[in-house]
DNA sequence: TTTGACCTTGTCGTAGCGTCAACGTGTCTA
DNA sequence: TAGACACGTTGACGCTACGACAAGGTCAAA
């Protein structure tokens, strides 16, 4: 056989036969006169060998070192091997196909919304008030949410499930409209003190504690003064605390010191 | 932000964000005075939504697609398909395992033995008597069932059935060493009729008829003169003959004749 | 003789970055 | 003040398993 026929009966491409031969998974055959290959049945029964396994998954490599020092031994471990990576990969699919009709269920998909299967619900409400403060808390939400490993993703979930509840939403969105008021204000600006008391009074139980109990989480410019390390927390936290007016962050700043009276 | 804090808040490679900047997937941010790209939430957001959906197995191209002229539709149909496509991938990888576990149940993984779950074990059996005829045989199955359709596939297995029997099985290694004893017999060996009739006479019914009713997958050279048409049936049939002694050859012929005056 | 279907070797392209190289910057320390 | 060290910059090559050329040589049929 020439080198087109071998590749049609096995079923692969001309290209794919010089490719093993390069590689030395298939032995360069005897040359014609002219200069082509030469092939025979062991020729074939050696190629299709050659694919049955690389259409298992086996890599080139892989398969080289496997029918290098032949007799099973070597092949069985190898298949094992396989076996538990293609275990591996059908894990990861399922994930993430998962996380694919997380997506899809999220509804609408604006830009920005993303996240896992319960965040996604949330997040899709968090911001229809149209506030430029919930927008960014949002933001912050999905950012976590993606970075984040399963285990907090769901902590995470767990501290956000009272927004499921419409009362709470609708009164979140009352504080955001709020917080979006004070936008262009000044430090001492009298609406401060009020919104950050109600804040903090209607912050969910759990998130609060969680907040409280994570200070140290909290950018530096919010806790305060003189309290626990003064470690960097990432520079992202000022890159979000730059987009907010100095009454926004007071009002934070507020929240904050309430929590922490109150932990205390 | 630097690039390289952005890139270990989302988790990436800096190189990785250099790459999205090159396709194009993620704006080049403005540059400090010494060069340096500086970063802000936004990109934080914008990155992690990139990532979040490279990571669901989008390629980047899609993904560029998918943000590019943004809000949702487009969005949504890509994620629809990717679904349809992991799904694809799914059932690739499931049809992969059981192949990988047929392979594995198939003993000894002897180079050659080779094929789904169900010739695996015929396969190992046939050539145990270390037979060189056998040995052809089996890299012929062996080679058929690997180009074969699942279809052809099932076919192939239904026909060898019978030689499950440990019976019929005793009975054809008997038969291979006749065969093998022709290897360096001429035409004329006296041998060669009895052995024929009783070839002809203890083929599987099965596999009898298969061969008559196909009478023209068989290579011209074992064929009744004269009979049907003289297609070409592939030159490796011909690289398997040329394996074989004149006598071995006449043998096949003389069943081939009966099997044809079997069908009439 | 020409056409068309083969064959030959060699090189570039693919996806998503990792990994150099060769060099400039900024900060900390001796 | 100089050196060390960690960071940044652009640019280029490497990886898989081939597909798709290019630029030619070979062979059988019309």
């Amino acid at each position: 056989m020439r080198i087109g026929e071998l590749a049609a009966l096995v079923g692969v491409s001309t290209r794919t036969v010089r490719h093993y031969h390069h590689l030395g998974l298939l032995p360069e055959p005897v040359r014609r006169a002219n200069g082509y290959r030469e092939y025979g049945f062991a020729d074939a029964v050696a190629l299709a060998r050659v694919r049955h396994l690389a259409e298992l998954g086996l890599s080139l490599d892989e398969l080289r070192d496997a029918l290098a020092d032949d007799e099973g031994r070597e092949l069985r471990e190898v298949l094992l091997e396989l076996d538990a990576d293609l275990a591996r990969q059908q894990e990861a699919l399922r994930i993430r196909r998962e996380r694919v009709a997380a997506l899809l269920a999220g509804a609408d998909l604006r830009p920005g919304s993303m996240g896992s299967a319960d965040m996604a619900a949330m997040l899709r409400d968090l911001s229809t008030g149209g506030s430029r403060i919930a927008d960014m808390d949002r933001d912050v939400l999905t950012l976590l949410d993606t970075i984040a490993d399963p285990e907090e993703r769901a902590r995470m979930a767990a501290l956000m499930r009272p927004f499921t509840d419409p009362g709470v939403l609708a009164r979140a969105q009352a504080l955001y409209r709020r917080l979006d008021d004070l936008a262009g204000a000044r430090p001492g600006d009298p609406r401060v003190a009020p919104l950050a008391a109600d804040l903090a009074a209607q912050l969910p139980d759990e998130m609060a504690s969680a907040i409280a109990e994570n200070l140290d989480a909290v950018p530096t410019r919010l806790r305060p003064p003189g309290s626990y390390a003064e470690a960097g927390d990432g520079r992202w936290m000022e890159a979000v605390l730059s987009e907010l007016s100095p009454a926004q962050i007071e009002v934070f700043r507020l929240v904050i010191d309430t929590l922490n009276d109150r932990l205390r």
